[in-house]
DNA sequence: ATGTTTATTATGTCTACACATAAGGAGTCG
DNA sequence: CGACTCCTTATGTGTAGACATAATAAACAT
């Protein structure tokens, strides 16, 4: 059948000749003229292929300079970064959600200025479970910016949890997203099962819509858990 | 002098339709030639754009199904993972490193099972320290396959890193990087400035040539470490 | 020797066109 | 009604050619 050689396959071969060829960290690749002759297909396509391969962080491309290869070659990594119910229900388990506490108040200063807001602004604080196989995997603590979005106060959160409501309901232009590690407070240790002080592996993201703050919320896993990718 | 229109400026203004526009989660763009036509691009051009935009998360695409806006639009993070001396040089601050212990051992048995060495494998274990502005910011704890890296024993990493070393003298073929909260053990305490049980931001990665364990190493953060990314 | 201009060159990107491929949907048949 | 086939359609990808742009290197002037 590949009578035509695809982009793919030169990007194959192109990384074969980076990991387990003759082309070391910090050398220098022929021309894409001089490539795409060689491999039989057309400038556009040995392009495509080298700037894939490019994005994929092995490759360093500057005009003039030419294509080199790098020398850290991991220098990205990416992160799937699916829904809590996609995660779990992926692994064969059952997902259950469950509402742990909902109020509305007075944002406290703290989060006023995490999220730029302004004074006296009501937040919709929540707490909420996400079990897998009926143990708990993930602490919920969200923050809903009730000026930006007065919808939430009514909602009612018990069924449907607050990532996938909001998601549908409110776009984006600004995310932030950070892992740190932390100490379980008394909150984890009574849902997650960690003893108090444990380190807890921990996602922040805060999301803001036109500069308007939408969302500030922190995901605590169970303990031992590990976000891995491979290559 | 912009007389042409570029898949940039394409990119530009659908991400916008999708966060502030008419586009909203779940809803069906329009099919390429309809697009192009409208933005004035050739479809190849329109095509670049969709994609690329859809590299971001933002859109979903199928054949005949056509370009759908995704309902949960943050499904991927990319993180930079730079090399230490260079994190710590781009805030500005000077950077130190220091090798804490050295040893040549046989693998112990979690090791092996960990990295699929052979019984009786030879590995090199390090210990390093690398300081911003004389302050403790990272502890690397590395293991490397001597079997595979017989240079490895010579090498004295009183002066350069492991990481420049390896990174500058073997390729890989297989990478697998995990994010995770540890507690600080006894080596952390006394070189990282933690208390005892401390919550601890580790990444370990682990790398392979031509499946054979190249090195396992696991960078330890000073407290309060965060990775962040930001869109 | 040093700073400035100019040519050269490799990558970046747009266009127009053609064919490939996956998948939805209509129509057909048991 | 369900299963199958076939057609249609939107995206996926390859080609050839042209111009744009950044960055090095060479030539030049100071």
């Amino acid at each position: 059948m590949a009578e035509t050689t695809t982009f793919r396959e030169v990007m194959a071969e192109i990384i074969q000749r980076i990991t387990e060829g003759p082309w070391g960290p910090g050398s220098l690749l022929p021309g894409e003229v001089e490539l795409a002759e060689e491999f039989g297909v057309s400038r556009t396509t040995m392009n495509r292929a080298l700037r894939e391969v490019s994005e994929l962080g092995f490759l360093d491309r500057k005009r003039k300079a030419g294509t080199r290869v790098r020398m850290a070659p991991i220098r990205q990594a990416r992160f799937e970064m699916p829904v809590v119910r996609a995660e779990i229900e992926k692994t064969g388990a059952q997902y259950r959600y469950q509402l742990v506490s909902r109020a509305v108040i007075v944002a406290p200063d703290w989060l006023r200025a995490r999220m730029r807001l302004k004074a006296r602004d009501k937040v919709v604080h929540l707490v909420c479970l996400h079990f897998a196989d009926g143990v708990a995997f993930q602490l919920e603590d969200r923050w809903i910016n009730a000026s930006a979005l007065p919808q939430a106060v009514e909602q009612d959160f018990s069924a449907v949890g607050p990532n996938e409501w909001l998601v549908a309901t409110v776009p984006f232009s600004e995310v932030e997203i950070s892992f740190l590690a932390a100490a379980a407070d008394a909150r984890m240790v009574a849902h997650l099962g960690h003893a108090p002080g444990d380190p807890v592996f921990c996602i922040e993201r805060a999301t803001w819509w036109q500069n308007a703050a939408v969302t500030l919320v922190t995901l605590a896993h169970r303990q031992g858990y590990r976000m891995t990718t491979r290559y």
